[in-house]
DNA sequence: GTACTTAAGTGGGATAAAGTGGTAAATAAA
DNA sequence: TTTATTTACCACTTTATCCCACTTAAGTAC
């Protein structure tokens, strides 16, 4: 299971190397692709190729399906893990996530996410903020 | 598995080079027809094989199956690959699709678009806006 | 706590491949 | 036969990939 929050840099070449302890996890062969949110998600090969599977069989002919492919299947990226631990992040999803100096790898179950780091901070506050107020409500109605 | 976004640009003569990381697996004889949205579709010779038998199975007797496959099968044509891994695109395809100098190639699994970079562009922004949707759908398949 | 050892993260240069533009040869048309 | 158009070939420029080296952090033993 992928857990946690790592910050690493991405260098001049676009390179960033993957937090060790995901390494094993992820195996050399990953796929990196538009996310929500503006951050990217990133899957081992295995667990991506059920998705793409789906993905693909959904039929051509339906504008919705056209849409939601061009989004995930032409905003993905098959990329090799190098001898270091490196991965290479293609220019388009590297502006598509507004990714800075400054990463953050965020372990969620099945996957990992790629945000900058400044955005990455401004969304956890918000969520944090509804959580809150979420909370409260639930207070109120004695839910917890 | 194509997946992917590339740009890439014509040349006076209209040739393009195919994304080198499409080469192998599309092979040296391919198929260019007019595809959905305003873009060309790019099949390898076999996948186009599975198609057009896909396509000559609609029903004859409706008239919204005659037009498709005027339009899918009399527009489509037979190019190869140079030496150098470019194809030709002929004219007529290159107007309907609105092609200018630069184009963006994007991997759909067992084919591969070909968009007028501009027109790509906006095409991305209106799917992205509908981002409510995708998040639907991405759910049902259990990728998020 | 300190010194030592190993692993992780980062940066840069050399080499190979990809992308592009142009010229020469061949084919077709006038 | 001449002209035009297409196809094949060649050459240059840019970009990506591989490899090596250094720095920093983390562990381990004393």
């Amino acid at each position: 299971m992928l857990i946690g929050e790592y910050i690493h840099t991405v260098d001049e070449k676009n390179r960033i190397s993957l937090p060790a302890r995901f390494r094993s996890q992820v195996g050399k062969q990953i796929v990196v692709t538009r996310g929500l949110d503006t951050c990217l998600f990133l899957y081992p090969l295995k667990e991506w190729e059920r998705f793409s599977e789906k993905l693909a069989n959904l039929s051509v002919g339906q504008s919705g399906s056209r849409g939601l492919n061009r989004f995930m299947l032409a905003g993905a990226a098959e990329v090799e893990v190098d001898n270091v631990g490196r991965i290479l992040i293609p220019d388009f999803l590297k502006k598509f996530a507004g990714l800075g100096e400054k990463v953050v790898f965020a372990g969620m179950h099945n996957r990992v996410e790629i945000w900058d780091e400044t955005r990455w901070a401004e969304y956890k506050n918000k969520v944090e903020g509804e959580a809150d107020n979420l909370a409260e409500k639930l207070g109120e109605i004695g839910m917890i």
